[in-house]
DNA sequence: CTGAAAGCGCTAACAC
DNA sequence: GTGTTAGCGCTTTCAG
């Protein structure tokens, strides 16, 4: 039953006209008598034609979707943190696109031959990786490209929006300082994006400002729970325990005030905690955790006006465009006043 | 600079071939001499080619790309409980996409004439309304489609995902009357999709075979908590205040907690509350509330993999697929023992 | 193992 | 206001 495609000449031997016509109905190239438009429209909708996208994207050479590569290794094998993220980004990225009737298409694997080739007329890559190979490789075939953060071995594209960093890890770090903190640890990502990048180099300037010694160490963002808490507990048991703990990721931060509780360490009085990206874990912690949220509604938003601009030709901007990440400061860096 | 697109032409030229060649170098449909497939692929790496997977699809007529529509009109406007559903079900589906090495394209407004056509293989449509006129429409264009939730109308459709309320919804409903609740009220949602309809047959029958009356309200998924508000103070300010309260929207149901604890209403001694469906607000409403997750991870994952199964021409199955919800049950229908 | 050529369905000149 | 037709870049017979 399921018999061939209905393609545009069945709809103007149908209406009674060329297939020129009903093209130009369609894409509204050009006057046509109301009568004939009427005959093609009904036409159309009893065959149940639809134009197309193929065709129509080889013709014109546009496809009207704009790709999304999402690049964090973790986003989609990790743990809950990382899937909060990955979701409120695609959510977001989605929901602007179908506001502005453009298809937006996740990108299966760009360089596994064996995955989908597929059209878009520019291409989003978020949280690329430092020198990161997809987007070398995106580049390379010329798909306009806008990224939401940089690469940070590529600083100068200017079809970016990015987080501006310094300011607000300057300002969680003072916030520390001012409750009393005296030795403030770096527990930083492995990935060598710019969240895990800037934030370091932020955290590096700020010492060496105030004069403090610089204490990190890593802690990888794909370590299941119980890998992280076999490096967090000695930590925390140790005679040079910091007193303030800033850590990339959220849930690891929940999982430090957990062990903390189970340690015997107060939070916040003997121990402060914030974290570098926001979710239901810091939010929900017990004690609620600071925590600088990486705004990505806003990312989102401003990434798919900045590709619709590309793919109009619109002029290189000058800058990336900047967002502000937004500090929250919960009960975990709040200590009681004495 | 930005010089015309690289085609086959451009490859087969440079490596000195004919380009029917260099298409099967590529789509691997015949044996080719090693020495010809090095200076192909050399030649291809060097001018950055990439086939046109527009010029593929409009010859093999297939694109390799799965279509999402998302019907509930809140998911994009509502509130937070509407947004975290959304955001959840694409990431699910995103995230098993990728893993099949499929291209996932979130379709823009199908009978918006002004917004992008995209080409798909198939479409999978999520929580249609009753007689959805969008899955209507892709019936009609013969697009392959698999529901998440089946169309209350349409029920017989076979190419769906659909989850089991009964059995839950009872489990839920018997759990409350243990807890020794008298008068369980229905706060149904007003959108016509198997989750209101489905809860509220489920609910109706089980009062029915309890011998007790049906109290059903509605609040409509779309209202502000200010709206709400309006309408749950009285109700609970009311004589005959239900002793306990199933609402669809899980931050209705946070709110409801809300409001009791304002006017002195105790949960869960006086008033019992539980949503039929989980999110953060559920989760972390004071006191934590009963809940029935939808279980979005696994409606995604049968579904992809059903569409995938469909496309692949595989025979039309007898049922769909059916997931149950998950009762996850809280501190909000636990009643001290006396 | 490789090449020549038809044609997928549409758009956009160019004709009238 | 409408019709004719070339050709977008690829896959796939059909010939060698």
């Amino acid at each position: 039953m399921s018999r061939r495609r209905i393609t545009i000449r069945d709809v103007a031997e149908r209406a009674d006209v060329s297939i020129s016509t009903v093209s130009h109905a369609f894409s509204g190239g050009r006057p046509i008598s109301s009568a004939t438009k009427d005959r093609i429209t009904r036409a159309a909708a009893e065959l149940g034609y639809e134009p197309n996208p193929s065709a129509r994207s080889l013709r014109t050479g546009r496809s009207g979707i704009v790709g999304l590569i999402l690049r964090p290794r973790f986003a989609l094998a990790g743990t809950s943190d990382r899937a909060e993220t990955f979701n409120r980004l695609v959510g977001s990225v989605a929901t602007e696109a179908l506001r502005r009737k453009t298809g937006l298409i996740h990108v299966p694997d760009i360089d596994d031959p064996r995955a989908a080739k597929v059209p878009m007329d520019g291409c989003i890559v978020a949280h690329p990786y430092s020198g990161d190979r997809v987007l070398t490789e995106v580049l390379h075939r010329r798909i306009p490209v806008v990224t939401v953060e940089e690469d940070p071995q590529r600083p100068e594209l200017p079809w970016a929006v990015r987080l501006d960093y310094p300011p607000v890890v300057t300002r969680l770090l003072d916030h520390l300082r001012e409750q009393h903190a005296s030795d403030v640890m770096l527990l930083t990502g492995t990935e060598s994006n710019a969240w895990n990048v800037r934030t370091r180099e932020s955290y590096r300037a700020w010492c060496e400002h105030n004069g403090v010694p610089v204490r990190i160490d890593e802690l990888s963002e794909g370590l299941t729970h119980g890998e992280a808490a076999q490096l967090i507990g000695p930590l925390l048991a140790a005679p040079d325990r910091p007193d303030a703990i800033v850590v990339a990721t959220s849930d690891f931060a929940a999982l430090i005030a957990k062990l903390a509780a189970t340690q015997g360490v107060r939070v916040p009085e003997e121990l402060m905690i914030a974290s570098l990206t926001d979710s239901e874990h810091s939010r929900t912690a017990e004690p609620a955790i600071t925590a600088m949220d990486l705004n990505h509604e806003s990312l989102a938003k401003e990434a798919v006006e900045l590709m619709l601009a590309r793919i109009d030709d619109a002029a290189e901007p000058e800058q990336p465009v900047v967002i502000s990440p937004v500090l929250h400061l919960r009960a975990s860096t709040q200590r009681p006043r004495h």
